[in-house]
DNA sequence: CACAGTTACCTCACCGCTAAGGAATCGGGT
DNA sequence: ACCCGATTCCTTAGCGGTGAGGTAACTGTG
């Protein structure tokens, strides 16, 4: 990334370009991330989005229900999205579907015992991974990273919505 | 992500959840930015896909030629990626691709005036909106964020490579 | 100089997501 | 009671990416 700031300011001097010292590493790290975290949810078989969608309905608590909706707003990716993931674990036996008693328009998708198992065997090694990609960072500097991030978010509106 | 951790601790009290505030964050983050950057983009017809291509080439100065393995590099895709990519760039006239003299194997990807000129067009754009996003940070904050994304990105193995 | 291994790019099948739109259901206003 | 806009989920076409694999071209070795 020094490299591409550097280049810019030999191409365009007449440009600030500092931004991309931040966005451009954040665009890095994700995806850096991303490949490491899609690397342990492989050694259960599953990939980010089938993984979110179990941690999700998990950390909502008894009775372990959510509605598309929810799942949708939470994973912020469109309702076709979760419909098709949806499908896919279904069709593994890791989640249901059933129609809501209250509204006929609604569904509810409940995580089955297999649903558990799975979220039960991955999260922990989800974990560690992230643990690991965090050995590097002191307590302060992690800190100081969560904090600029929360600016940040609120900043781009980012809020329970 | 608060109330995600909140949430894991209910029903795992079990587990540090705590890396979750750092990837949690890193995720929401890294998409509200993308759509912001996307939006951006479309304004001068492009996505962050042919911009990222068109912006390699021009940084990377006189004579505006870069092969695509050095693209690929670049933008951390696949090969295939890149054909595709340069595939829509060359039928809209922003590249052209020509074979190596050196190395029959090799191409040359080269901006096109119209490739030019719709760079620079959209680059003063494109920082205008990252300054829009950073606008909440004081200078302090803005190099701790760097800081420590830096270390991160040594850590996870990140370099010129 | 022949050949085996490497490199550069492309091709193709498949995958998950988006965007647009359809069907069913709900609910407030009159 | 009824209509009509809003809501909920699903469907589908299209897009860009991956991963596996193919072809052509280069290179070092004996």
């Amino acid at each position: 990334m020094d490299r591409v700031v550097a280049q810019w300011g030999a191409e365009r001097p007449d440009l600030d370009v500092s931004p991309m010292e931040v966005f451009g590493r954040l665009k890095r790290l994700y995806r850096l991330v991303d490949a490491a975290l899609n690397r342990t949810f492989a050694e259960h078989g599953l990939d980010a989005a089938s993984f979110d969608v179990l941690a999700t309905l998990k950390r909502s608590g008894p009775p372990y229900r959510l509605t598309p909706t929810g799942l949708m707003q939470s994973a912020m990716v469109t309702s076709g999205a979760i419909t098709q993931r949806l499908d896919r674990l279904e069709a593994r036996g890791l989640v249901t579907r059933t129609r809501s008693d209250q509204d006929g328009r609604s569904r509810e998708v409940a995580l089955t015992p297999e649903g558990h198992a799975l979220i039960d065997r991955a999260l922990p090694d989800h974990l560690a991974t992230e643990f690991r990609m965090l050995a590097g960072l002191d307590e302060a500097q992690r800190t100081a990273l969560v904090e600029v991030m929360r600016t940040l978010l609120a900043d781009l509106g980012d809020g329970p919505e």
